[in-house]
Formats: C-alpha cells, sequence, structure tokens
DNA sequence: GTCTATACCTAGATAGAC
DNA sequence: GTCTATCTAGGTATAGAC
C-alpha cells in the first residue's frame, strides 16, 4: 500500500507561504476590494490556478488571511508568553489585562484599515454556512466567548456585577461592541474605537455599588 | 424651452415600485447570496437594462430595498403616529419608549434573515466610500445618533449616569451593539438577539447609585 | 532510478454587473 | 453584448519517497 498521502513538498510549503504574506500585504496596502485573485498570482509570479491548488477558493485564501492576522495580532500582544495554552490561562487568571490586551489589538488593527475591512467582510459571507468563512467565525467566536466569557464570570463575582447577562452573553456583548464600531469606524474614520470600546465596558463593569458606601479605586477594571 | 426636467411618468413610477418590491422580496426570501438583478429583472418581466434605468447600479437598487424596509419598519413601530417628525420628537421626549420600539424592530427584522444578510453586507460595503451603501449609512447613521443620542440623553441626566460617554457615544455604543449581535445572529440563529441587547443596555442604564442607598423601581427604564 | 503525488500551466467555462 | 472575476478540465514537468 504505497499510495499513502506524500504531504506538500518543500518548495510547495514555501510557496503557501509566499502566496499568503503577498496576499494579506495587498489586502493590507489596496484595501478588500482591490484585492482580487489575478493580483495575488501576479504578485508571486504564477498563475491564477496555482494560487487555487493551494488554497481551492479565493474565500479559503482570505480566511487563511484573517488566521494569519490573528496569529501575528497574539504574538504582538502577548509576545512574553511561549504558547497559545500559557496565553489563555494567563488572560482567564487576570480578566483586567485580558480586556487591555483587546483593546491593544484593536488599536493594533486600527493601523491596518484593509485588513479590518477583510474581517468585516468574511464576518457577514459567515452567514452562508457551506461558506469557509462561516467555518472560521464559529470557531473563533467559541474560542473567543471563552476566553473573554471566563474574564466576565471572574469581573461578574468579584464586582457583585447585577445583570443578568450570563458570563457567555457578556462575551457576546463584547464582541458585537467591539464588531459594531469596527463597521461604524470603516465608515468615519475619526472615531476612536477603543476609546469608546473602554467607555462602554467601563459602564457595565465599574457600576458603583449600591451597598458599597464607599469603593476603592483599586477595584476598578480599567 | 420644453427641455426642463419631465420627470419620470405614470409607468415609470410604478415600475420603480415594482421593481423595489419584487427585489426586497427576493432578498426576503431567498437571502442576499441568492439575489441577482437578472433574478429581479425576470420576476418584473423586464431586461437587466431596464432595472438599470430606474437605479443606475445593482448597489443603489440594494440601497433603495434598506430604505424601503427603514419605511415599514417605521410604519410597523409607530402606527398610531401620522408622519416621522411626530415619531421622532415622540421617542426623543420618551426615551424608554424609543429603546422599545428598538428592540421591537429588532424582533420585527429576526423574521426576515435575508433583510438582515442585505444590510449586513451593504454596512460593509460601505466603507468604500464611493459606494452608495456609504451615502446611505453614513446618512442614517446621523438620524439614528440623533434620535438615540437625545434618548441617552435623557436617560444620563435622569439617572446621573456616571459615565465619560457622550450621549452621541452612547448612541455609537448601541448601534455597535445591535449590528455586532446580528451578525452573530446570522452566524448563529439560536441566540435571541433582543433579549441580550436589553440585558446589556440595562446593565449600562439601570446602575445603581451609590448615592442613592433606596430606589425607587418605577425609575427603571426596562 | 523509478514512480507518483505535487506543482504549475493553458484554455475556457461560468456567472454576474452593467 | 462586454467586461471582470472566480473556478474547472485536463494537461506537462518535477520533487522526492522508496
Amino acid at each position: 500500500m504505497d499510495r499513502a498521502k506524500r504531504g506538500p513538498y518543500a518548495k510547495g510549503k514555501a510557496r503557501r507561504k509566499e502566496i499568503l504574506k503577498a496576499a494579506l500585504n495587498i489586502v493590507a496596502k489596496e484595501g478588500f476590494d482591490q484585492t482580487t485573485l489575478s493580483k495575488i498570482s501576479k504578485a508571486v509570479g504564477i498563475s491564477d490556478v496555482a494560487v487555487l491548488h493551494y488554497f481551492g477558493t479565493m474565500d479559503d485564501l482570505l480566511v487563511e488571511v484573517l488566521k494569519q492576522r490573528d496569529t501575528d495580532d497574539m504574538a504582538a500582544a502577548t509576545s512574553s508568553l511561549p504558547d497559545m495554552v500559557s496565553q489563555m490561562i494567563q488572560l482567564i487568571a487576570h480578566p483586567e489585562q485580558s480586556i487591555k490586551q483587546v483593546m491593544q489589538i484593536v488599536r493594533r488593527n486600527s493601523q491596518t484599515p484593509g485588513l479590518v475591512e477583510l474581517y468585516a467582510h468574511m464576518s457577514v459571507r459567515a452567514s452562508d454556512p457551506t461558506s469557509p468563512a462561516y467555518r472560521y467565525f464559529k470557531q473563533r467566536g467559541k474560542v473567543e466567548r471563552f476566553v473573554v466569557g471566563s474574564a466576565a464570570k471572574k469581573v461578574i463575582d468579584k464586582e457583585h456585577l447585577d445583570t443578568e447577562l450570563s458570563p457567555e452573553e457578556m462575551a457576546r456583548v463584547m464582541q458585537a461592541l467591539l464588531d459594531g464600531l469596527q463597521i461604524q469606524w470603516l465608515i468615519d474614520r475619526d472615531i476612536d474605537m477603543a476609546d469608546i470600546a473602554e467607555k462602554a465596558i467601563k459602564l457595565m463593569w465599574n457600576q458603583p455599588q449600591s451597598t458599597n458606601e464607599s469603593k476603592d479605586t483599586s477595584d476598578e477594571i480599567l
């Protein structure tokens, strides 16, 4: 039975990376609308078909670009920590830091509007359950709700937060807020997404408690 | 000088309405992805070019569909009030009602996922300042922030809300929340957008005040 | 060195806006 | 009908496991 799969050759692996990099650069520099398969192919110096050989469809390629950005974001936000798992443990243990890191990522992302455009377009394409975007956002949403939800749970307990929102729902609210503000920012580049988001979270999480007459400011989340 | 603009003939006006209705129906019944210019043309029994004669481009037509939905939503939400201006005055005077009405619209919209898909797609296309979607969302955003912002201002004053968010920013937060939840709902039809949104708003607006020891429940916004 | 999965191509089908 | 975009059909050349 020598018909076993051989896997990509070294050359192929390098090409894949090269294509991904080219695609990310084009999206970042020229924006979503200006990004076409042919442009990417030409940037790499191969045919459209060759690109599709590696990624299947254009949308699959674009989703891989998003995954690449996630990796880059993570790396930039938590450069000190060695691996994904340690990062998650860290985030769950210190909710206030996880929020700060998310804000840092938001600020970082506003340096590359093209990639935010890509994210926005794909998030909407994800409404088609047969799309690669659907699989990506379904998975990404689960992970995000787990991480942010854990942080939210900590805050709810610690601050005795008076809310009917479950931690999972709280995480949904956070994500909705950020995604919605990103769309507004793409239309109105003047607004400061991270600033508005921070103030909104503060309003939700740093509630003055009716039971406490005075409050230690070091308790504040942000 | 008989070259003055004559405006559309009665027949043309009727056609325009017919096209709009057909487009809205197809989007509503078949979803955004399944909506093509040809399908709309065929439904009306005319050519693609004839449709474009009335609307210029496909995107212009789709924006008109969104405007139509806004009109329908408004009519359904405030059927008792005669005109748009009275409605706005009413909304600004009674912020708690304006929130309830928005929630009612959200619930109503979840009956037609296709139109929510259209809204989501167009809101992302609006990142291109040359698109018809850009003009629509820019304008819509302004109106919405004026109305919701006025309601927010009332709440901030009445509840002595301790926030750094301006009424306008508060309105942005509301819109972001709703838009973001809509995207999540398109991916996960199981979630109850309106319910989560209501709870989040409650958390922001019905803060127990540290200065008031007891609180009259009739003061609650929701 | 043989063999076959992998890399990449040319041509053209298809579909949608206009 | 024309243009632009993605994607399929079906091929040749080559890398690299054995």
